[in-house]
DNA sequence: CCTCTAGTTGACCAGTTGGTCAAGTATATA
DNA sequence: TATATACTTGACCAACTGGTCAACTAGAGG
């Protein structure tokens, strides 16, 4: 069988193009099947349930942004926040093709379905974190890069790549409450360079107070 | 008739509860009718649709956060740049109660709601846009007194009262994604000075590139 | 040729979705 | 006492939800 069945990549690539549009709850097995003309029995013998092809479906697109995003933008080559601003500008690029296509700035497809199903769905809230946790290793590396080149104080790179992480899906999610893409050029790129200069090593302030309420 | 009906409170109340810990889509009216002990029809005497109701919710919400929140967290009497550092403790402190409770962290509701339905409800987009904003007032009128105080250098303080918005809510997001309140405390208190030291005014760099493709 | 496996098909399921409606019950006012 | 208003009730709706299943088809290997 030379081509061992298309429909579960069209299955999948549906799947990016339908929840990442509006969201995983909005987007219906059935309307899933005819979108990929894929009869529900033959989705179920792909996946056993709805969510599990949500999952796949996040594996998938991590691989394309590493592809398509990450690895271009963090480049070696690169000097260190060269590459973050790089990242921010990739985004951006990408958002404003989106936009023109579909009139939406769709955010981020791991955050969207990171705030809708994160109180729901144990694997999917621990995919999406795994997920994030790549990108932290990507901006850490260009962190510590940073530090070395003395682009930077002395820091805690990792809390530091945690907060750039944070600061690109609070971005993300703006862009897409406005539907204005332009939000991540312009707060990417005039305080990226603040919020990790401002990281500067404090110590880790000693733990003043309460401790959080234990996993 | 002293209590002109507690339905229409009770129902705003339990779609509160409700669709915080879950997802709008995830919670029916049905469920909402139950959960609060009003009968459909009465339902859709108050709401004329299950939107509606979450419109309602969400205005609701916000008089909530800025009373028990920004209203403490951004008094004048207390100095520019602490009054940020406060709002993020109160949000730490709020998230840990909930989690205590829950067991969970449920992030910004206004950001999940974002998230879930931006590109699907103009309403709700437009309305939490409003919330966003408002946010971003109180951060922005703290950013001008901490430039004049001299805490801080000159800015754009409109820009960078977004950055801060934005990464708010990158952080709530990260905090439910990873189900960790602490990421509130670590990230919130240990780089937001850096990111508005960071923003000082490059002049708004003069439009290099494309235009974002308008609204 | 037979069989085994991978994939396909469409009928079927119980439960739920958001929403409607006509009839009823209080209560306040005139 | 009559009437208007505010609210309640439960039956009802078509469409859809995620998921199951047994029968079928097609190609590859023995």
């Amino acid at each position: 069988m030379g081509q061992p069945s298309q429909a579960r990549e069209k299955l999948l690539n549906t799947a990016i193009e339908l929840m990442s549009a509006r969201s995983y709850a909005d987007v219906g097995v059935q309307e899933l099947c005819e979108h990929a003309a894929v009869k529900k029995g033959s989705f179920y013998h792909f996946f056993p349930s709805k969510r599990d092809l949500a999952l796949a479906a996040l594996d998938r697109q991590w691989e394309v942004v590493q592809r398509e995003v990450l690895e271009r933008a963090f480049d070696e080559q690169v000097p260190p926040l060269k590459r973050l601003e790089r990242c921010f500008e990739l985004f951006y690029d990408h958002h404003c093709g989106v936009k023109a296509q579909t009139g939406r700035v769709l955010g981020c497809p791991f955050g969207n379905l990171a705030g809708e199903l994160s109180t729901q769905d144990e694997g999917i809230r621990l995919r999406v974190v795994r997920i994030f946790n790549g990108l932290a290793s990507y901006i850490e590396r260009a962190l510590r890069d940073a530090v070395k080149a003395g682009e930077v104080p002395e820091m805690d790179t990792s809390t530091a790549a945690q907060a750039v992480v944070a600061y690109l899906e609070g971005i993300m999610l703006l862009a897409k409450a406005t539907n204005e893409p332009g939000l991540i050029k312009q707060l990417g790129q005039s305080s990226i360079r603040g919020l990790v200069a401002g990281m500067a090593a404090p110590r880790t302030p000693p733990e003043r107070k309460r401790r959080a309420v234990g996993e």
